[in-house]
This record gives structure tokens, C-alpha cells and sequence, in this order.
DNA sequence: CAGAAAATAGCACGACCGTTCGTTTTATTT
DNA sequence: AAATAAAACGAACGGTCGTGCTATTTTCTG
């Protein structure tokens, strides 16, 4: 259930102000072992054995913190959420509404889906491995991504508040220009290994705001 | 060596001039499966036994055509390659050089990577499989969509030389933002079931077309 | 129509998969 | 320190995978 995005209520482990027991903590090992496994080979190609030799540990521990491989990957999305949160949207919200969020909302996405070498886009690569097969994976991969396209929507409306951008501007086409300069990014700098991607995508995005901009 | 989309030599079967013999008949029938297949599984998901079966012929019957399975889906790749020129490439070519021959690329990419029900796009799902995985896989993708993305830049070329477009259009530039309109589509329509993309790319690729039009 | 060649099937192999189960080790509590 | 609960392990099961190998069938050719 990752409903924030709006209530950052991350760090709150479970036992609400009991010391954690171990078994969180393994878990939590666990899951970062799997999150960093799952952006190298996909949601599809993760496998538990391979989490298991990564936590150094064996497989049925793994496996008996999560019930099932759907379970983990689940749960590894959630994990991906919370970061996205915490590296993404919350740095982006101490700006001033209007552009300057807006922009830092985008820098941080840009970073996020392209610079760090050891770690592909979750909600790229899943979008890709899951848009033909429905399921509990994908539903809470795409509930993410949508709290995520949400709060990226809500940026750009309020900078028609603002006045930073044309009060006609159609909130919904402009997102959908920004999601495809990160999709671009992610595809032409990581698959095709294209120099000059991410100034592209810088460009583009300034080409947009042009577009939409206020006066 | 999927090196066309501007020597229109599809369908040479090998032989030369002899009669197809069987092999290469089931070869084909082989590979047709083997595509629709990879087009809702991705090449990853793709495995022998499956396509031995949607071929109606034993698994070391499919085996032998191949070798192995990563030459399978080389040959995937290639098939999809060939019709990719079929549908989307050579019919555009028979529009007039610039913006008519690069509004009619646009709307076959469009249709191909969105609007057919059951095949997702195949450059689409395998750049995201492939950007961690080096091999020949990757590369024959890879080779496969540069050749495309480049005959997509040449029409943007000769759009300048019409005198459609600015002179001073950046060309890997506005092919970075069309790139992005398809991407944005096939995430959006296919993966997130988002009402009115197709509609949004067409606006997104408008809006383009008026950024750098000429005069 | 015969013989050669190609195409396909059948079977077995080792590897890895997710999962289950019983046991053993480690933590926590009394 | 003893008793209890939680956590982790190791082995095994049934299944699927890609891949060899050997027959058998089909197709082509002289």
C-alpha cells in the first residue's frame, strides 16, 4: 500500500516505538539486496535463490520472510517507492511552489532514471515486463508509478497557479512531454548508450516550459 | 545483419532462385510464433518449449533450427526487424520527401507500437530487458533500432533541406523528443491503460512540428 | 522407385526454479 | 540458567529450462 507521497511518514518501522526484533532487520537486508538485484535483471528475473546468495543467506530464509516470490517482489516495489519518495519527490518539495519545484522535480527524476550507473528505472523496466500481464505485481507497480505521474501533475497545475505557466496550458499533455524525454533519457542513454542524452533531455524540457509558458 | 531499410531486398528467401524447401517453410511458420510470442513475454520470457508448442511441433524440432536459443532470438529480431520495414518504413517512403514522409514514419510508429492489440513493441520491451545484459542479443536490438532511428533522422534531414523545418533544426534533438512521444505512448496506453496517449502524441508531435517549423 | 539427405520426434541430462518440511541455531523472555 | 519463541538452515520435491544424442519419419534427388 504506497499511498504516501503526500505524508511522509517513511522510517516508521513496524512495533510502533519497540526496539525492532532482528527479523526486520534481515529483512531490511534483504531487501535492499533484492532491490539493487531487481534494477540489474528485472522484476521478472529475479529469483529468490540469487536474493538469497546476495543477503548472504540461504534460500528458505528468504523465502520465509515473504511467503512467495510475488510477495517479494511486491514488496520490493514498495521499497522502490519509499526511495523514490525520499530521493525524488521530498528533496523537490522544499522548493518554492510553482517552476522552481517543478524543475527540481525533473532534475531529481532525470538523476534518478540515468546517472547512477548500477541501477535502471523500476518503474521503466517494469512498465515494460508487465504491460501484458495482469496481477498483483503489476497492480502495485502501476499504483505507483500513477501516485507518482500524480504528484508530478500536481507540480505542473500549480504553476498555472502561479502564473509561471499559460492558465490554458493542458496539464496532462505537458506531463505526458516530460514522461517521454525521461523515457527517452532511459532509453537512449542506457540501452543505446548515446552520448549527449541527458543534454537532450535538459533541452527538451526547457523547450517545453517555452511552450507553456505564462505571457 | 539486419543492414536494410534502404535496400528493399525483403523476402529473398535464401536458395537463390531454387524452390523453398520445406525447412525454411517451417523455419518461417517457426519464427511467426516464435515473434507473437516474444511480443507479449519479451525475448527473456521467451522459451523454446513454449514456441515449440504455439508451432505445434516438438521442442528439439523448433532446437535444430536454431542451435540455441539465444540464435532464436537473434532471429526474432530480425524477423521483427523485417517487418518493421514492411509496415512502417516502406510504405512511408512513398510519401513525398519531408514533412509528409515524416508525418506518415510518425503515425506507422504510432500504430505499429501502440494501436495493434496483441504485440507489444519488441524495441520497446527489449531495450529495457537488455540495458544491463551485453551479448549478441543486445546488440542485434540494438543495431536493429539505430538503423530505424537513423532513417528517421534522414527524413528529418531532408524536412531542412525542403525548407519544411528551420535550417538551424536540431536534428537529434527533435529526434530525442519524438522518440519520447512514442515511448510515453506505449508506457501510458499499454502498460498504465491511460485513456486519449494516441491522442496526446499526436498533439506532442504537432507541437513539435510547429517548434521547429520553418519561417 | 531406390537411396541419400534433411527434418522432426523422443528421451535423458544437469541446472535452476519456487516451495515445503523438519531440524538446528539464535534471540528473547521468564 | 531454563524455557520459549523466532529465525535461519539444509535437504528434497515437482517442475521447467536449454541442450545433447539417437531414432524415425519425411522430403528431395538421381
Amino acid at each position: 500500500m504506497p499511498v504516501s507521497l503526500v505524508t511522509p511518514d517513511s522510517s516508521a518501522r513496524r512495533g510502533a516505538g519497540r526496539v525492532a526484533h532482528k527479523g526486520q532487520l534481515t529483512k531490511a537486508t534483504i531487501l535492499d539486496a533484492a532491490l539493487q538485484l531487481a534494477t540489474q535483471v528485472g522484476l521478472e528475473g529475479l529469483s529468490i535463490g540469487a536474493v538469497a546468495e546476495a543477503a548472504g543467506m540461504s534460500k528458505s530464509g528468504v523465502f520465509a520472510h515473504f511467503g512467495s516470490r510475488e510477495e517479494l517482489q511486491i514488496s520490493v516495489i514498495h521499497e522502490y517507492h519509499q526511495r523514490f519518495e525520499l530521493e525524488v519527490f521530498h528533496p523537490s518539495m522544499q522548493e518554492a511552489r510553482g517552476l522552481p519545484r517543478l524543475k527540481a522535480l525533473f532534475d531529481h527524476w532525470m538523476q534518478r532514471t540515468s546517472v547512477e550507473i548500477d541501477s535502471g528505472c523500476l518503474y521503466i523496466s517494469g512498465g515494460a515486463e508487465f504491460d501484458d500481464r495482469p496481477g498483483p505485481v503489476r497492480d502495485a507497480l502501476a499504483d505507483s508509478v500513477r501516485i507518482w505521474l500524480a504528484a508530478m501533475r500536481r507540480a505542473i497545475v500549480q504553476c498555472k497557479e502561479c502564473g509561471h505557466l499559460r492558465a490554458d496550458t493542458d496539464e496532462a499533455q505537458m506531463l505526458f512531454g516530460i514522461h517521454g524525454l525521461i523515457l527517452a533519457l532511459h532509453y537512449e542513454a542506457r540501452f543505446l548508450k548515446m552520448p549527449g542524452a541527458i543534454e537532450r533531455a535538459h533541452r527538451g524540457f526547457d523547450n517545453l516550459l517555452e511552450r507553456y509558458a505564462a505571457e
